[in-house]
DNA sequence: GTGTTCACG
DNA sequence: ACGTACGTGAACACG
């Protein structure tokens, strides 16, 4: 076989590498993650390919719209981000370090390079690689050149590769027939006009059939479809004129210097300079192990090839004052775990697979025994390590977290690049969409490197991360709060819930019948039938098939939701059949159907309960979500009867009493809503007496809703807009309610603005605990943002000490029932909801308990009030 | 994958 | 003039 060419588009794999890879940026901003992602799938293709000659092609502007001169057709690609623009130079640089031949030429594309670079090197007897994210380049495909084109599935690199039979195989054409295939679709991307009506289907069947555009139009008359026929006959000129932009030119003037291109020597000393500065890390560890074939970089992580010799290091690890260990656990199976500790100068980390999982557990509890451990994501790893060593527990993701809990879902690598400036491979990157015990058996190396980098990241962001939340004041948070609060959610999701199997289908077959009857009466009013859940179609029969007033509210199409619908519901048996109709499929699919989808071989649901996700630090649930179970209409909120507690016990629900107004309450300071809590009557009917000055006996029904919309309205950072909508009044109206509350609460006005400044002033919001969530819509000189950013340094504080304080109590609670050896279990929450599975013998102890932490949970001006109810089920016990 | 809708606090 | 109430997650339709 000939020597070997690899050519590289380089605008377009850099564009690929931009979509493929999160956006990373260096110590001084500079956005890397394209750069990085190019360099990987370069160094892949080198690894796999082993060129002789490598070469990239640019075209000389970037970014060049292909055929720019002829864009009155309908090119309307986006322009290029300026995070990918910045980038461009910067890849040059790197190659020009790396002393990789850079070919550009004014005046030819980077296709034409490519095309005319492969095909002379095919002529002097070369195998060609061409790797380009670019199906265009599909044309110039034959036995020796090969068209590689990489994706980025689930995070992982997968190469298409063509050789001329792959082309026919997949499209049907050849390649040279490729042209006037793509000449009959067109390509907006590429400004190519292609022929009207005809698209991927009708231009491949065109092809098979004719062979090529000339033979189409000879038999023009032959083709059935009359549409397609005089598209074609009315657009000739835009099919030649497509045929022109389409093909790649081959004999362009331009030569390859074989000697400037040959394939070695990248890991030149300005090349590592640059990569330092880019902060690509990982990437250094090539220099050292190319250059010097010496034992450096990842050599330091080794893999224990026995259980002994993972306690030998893990032993010595041991006498250190804090290791990094990462379990590799999935599926609540252990198969393996790496250690991480900073031994004779520099950290050296091993991993140990093993079946022997008994072995390891008593390994690893023996070293989380004897130092500190930094780990990421450790609620999973609960499972394997002793919960009394808690206090010496460190975990990065969730420190990650509270210093930004807008990045909510951190994930190993993503705190490596912001908190070590380090690039490491990702768990997608990693494992793609396999199990954990495939990827072991498959690729072995990259799961080594992973855990070992997992444990190195965790062992050495944790000093970093310790001192971030010292100087910002949430030590204790971490510590107090948050740290041992990710044991009680492992605990919580271990016990899970039990749920009546046969009882929540009862009630799903139930719900059926009348779904029937309704679909049927719907599309006999419709006077068609079609699909009620689709808003689309919904919205043309309501507003233009049956007239109904109602008009454009989406950025799609008319809106169907709820509210729109209640105002037509009056005057429309439809409408009242749709919302029903709606109601009922929600519970069916989502409840009935989706719950009975989690209930295990223990009859029980096991929730995740997510610690880094929110905003404002609550908790979320998913797989399923427990947090919203129906409630506020009987119907729904009889699904609560299947959840129940295991024979001997019953629950007990215990939910604070509106718990945000009281934390408004203490924060504003405001005497007069202070005050309204120390009477301990119904808030909303205080409210609406002061605010609209009536005696409390006397308030009406409406004052009472108003004055409570008004209160919700606060919370969530009042505007006379949202209120206005949430009543059904004028904005005018609404601003009076406001301007109410404001004159009989002063000093909640005082507090809100206060926020609102603070939160400017610092960039974030802060609760009571010193939970900060930034804040950055305050600075944006967009109205509708800005505004959005007051009323979220309005409510985070307040939704945020809230969450602050059911996790102290919850924290609390937990450890009460533990450390009385109670059977009682904590299993849910809800926000400001409690639900412990109780043993009936237990019943006054765990009131006791709930009572006294959650009310003791935080000191403020009002007290915390409890409800506490108890029952057979869910349902009951609320 | 994005948008819409709706369940909860 | 702008045009939304705060925080979530799941199902479904549709491109």
């Amino acid at each position: 076989m000939g020597e070997k060419l690899v050519l590289i588009d380089g605008h377009s794999i850099l564009n690929r590498a931009f979509y493929g890879v999160p956006d990373l940026s260096n110590g001084q901003g500079l956005h890397t993650g394209a750069v990085y992602g190019f360099l990987n799938i370069l160094f892949k293709i080198l690894e796999e390919e082993k060129p002789d000659y490598l070469a990239v092609a640019f075209d000389v502007h970037a970014p060049t719209f292909r055929h720019e001169i002829y864009s009155d057709y309908k090119g309307t690609r986006k322009p290029m981000p300026e995070e990918l623009r910045q980038q461009v130079p910067l890849m040059k640089e790197v190659l020009r370090a790396m002393h990789v031949v850079m070919v550009e030429q004014a005046g030819l594309e980077a296709d034409d390079i490519l095309g005319t670079l492969a095909g002379k090197a095919q002529d002097q007897g070369m195998e060609v690689s061409l790797v380009s994210g670019d199906r265009d380049l599909l044309q110039i495909a034959t036995d020796h050149i090969k068209i590689r084109i990489p994706k980025t599935k689930g995070g992982r690199t997968e190469i298409e590769d063509y050789y001329a039979a792959d082309v026919e195989r997949v499209y049907q054409v050849t390649p040279a027939q490729f042209i006037d295939l793509k000449a009959l679709m067109g390509d907006t991307a590429d400004n190519i006009p292609g022929v009207p009506k005809v698209g991927e289907k009708t231009a491949t069947a065109l092809m098979v059939e004719y062979g090529s555009l000339e033979g189409i139009y000879q038999h023009l008359e032959d083709i059935p479809k009359k549409s397609i026929r005089e598209s074609l006959r009315d657009h000739r000129d835009l099919a030649d004129l497509s045929k022109v932009l389409a093909t790649i030119k081959t004999d362009c003037d331009v030569a390859l210097d074989y000697e400037e291109a040959r394939a070695e020597g990248y890991f030149t000393p300005e090349a590592y300079a640059v990569f330092k500065r880019l902060e690509f890390k990982n990437l250094l560890g090539r220099f050292q192990r190319t250059e010097t074939g010496e034992t450096s970089g990842k050599n330091r992580w080794e893999r224990a090839e026995s259980l002994d010799a993972f306690r030998a290091f893990s032993e010595r690890a041991g006498e250190t004052e804090e290791v990094g260990l990462l379990l590799a656990q999935e599926d609540g199976v252990l198969y393996g775990a790496a250690v991480c500790a900073r031994l004779e100068g520099e950290t050296r980390a091993v991993f140990l697979e093993t079946e022997d999982a008994g072995g390891l557990t008593e390994a690893v509890r023996e070293l989380a025994g004897r130092t500190r451990v930094a780990t990421f994501g450790i609620k999973p790893q609960y499972a394997w390590l002793p919960w009394e060593r808690l206090p010496q527990y460190f975990d990065v993701l969730i420190a990650a977290y509270l210093l930004n809990p807008l990045k909510s879902d951190y994930d190993l690598e993503a705190v490596a690049s912001e908190y070590l400036g380090r690039m490491i491979p990702g768990r997608a990157e990693t494992f793609g969409k396999a199990r954990l015990p495939e990827a072991l058996r498959e690729s072995p190396q990259s799961c080594l490197e992973y855990f070992c980098g997992g444990a190195e990241v965790a062992l050495l962001a944790a000093d970093l991360l310790r001192e971030r939340l010292a100087d910002t004041g949430m030590e204790r948070l971490m510590t107090e709060v948050e740290m041992p609060l990710s044991l009680v959610l492992y605990d919580m999701e271990r016990e899970g819930v039990r749920v009546r199997r046969e009882e929540l289908k009862a009630y799903g077959d139930a719900l059926v019948s009348r779904i029937e009857e309704l679909e049927a009466a719907i599309h006999e009013q419709a006077g068609e039938p079609f699909n009620i859940n689709s808003p689309k179609q919904l919205g043309e029969i309501l507003f233009e098939k049956m007239k109904l007033p109602g008009g454009k509210k989406t950025k799609t199409g008319y809106s169907t939701a709820a509210d729109v619908l209640d105002k037509l519901a009056e005057n429309n048996r439809i409408v009242r059949d749709i919302l029903e109709y709606r109601g009922l499929v929600k519970l069916k699919s989502t409840y009935a159907d989706g719950l009975a989808a989690f209930i295990g071989e223990d009859e029980r649901i096991h929730t995740n309960f997510h610690q880094t996700i929110t905003a404002t630090g609550r908790i979320s649930s998913t797989e399923p979500n427990l947090q919203n179970i129906p409630m506020r209409m009987e119907l729904g909120r009889r699904i609560r009867k299947v959840f129940v507690p295991e024979e001997g016990f019953e629950f007990m629900d215990a939910d604070y009493s509106q718990i945000e107004l009281r934390v408004l309450a203490h924060m504003s300071g405001d005497e007069q809503l202070i005050e309204a809590y120390r009477t301990e009557q119904d808030i909303h009917r205080i409210t609406a007496s002061q605010v609209f000055h009536t005696p409390f006996e006397e308030v009406t029904d409406l004052q009472r809703r108003n004055a409570k919309a008004v209160n919700f309205g606060i919370v969530y950072g009042i505007s006379s807009f949202g209120l206005s909508q949430d009543l059904s009044i004028s904005r005018r109206e609404a601003a009076e309610y406001i301007e109410q509350y404001f004159s009989t609460y002063p000093k909640v006005k005082g507090f809100l603005d206060r926020l609102v400044a603070e939160a400017k002033e610092k960039g974030y919001a802060v609760t009571l605990f010193g939970r900060r969530r930034p804040v950055p819509e305050l600075s944006s000189s967009n109205f509708m943002q800005r505004s959005f950013g007051e009323r979220v340094a309005m409510n985070s504080p307040i939704q945020g000490t809230a969450a602050d304080i059911i996790k102290i109590a919850m924290v609390r609670v937990w450890r009460a029932l533990k450390s009385r050896g109670l059977k009682s279990r904590l299993i849910l929450q809800v926000h400001d909801e409690l639900v412990i599975e109780t043993w009936k013998e237990e019943e006054e102890q765990v009131r006791g308990i709930l009572e006294e932490h959650m009310k003791a949970a935080a000191d403020l001006a009002v007290t915390l009030e409890v409800d506490l109810h108890v029952g057979a089920n869910w349902y009951e016990a609320k």
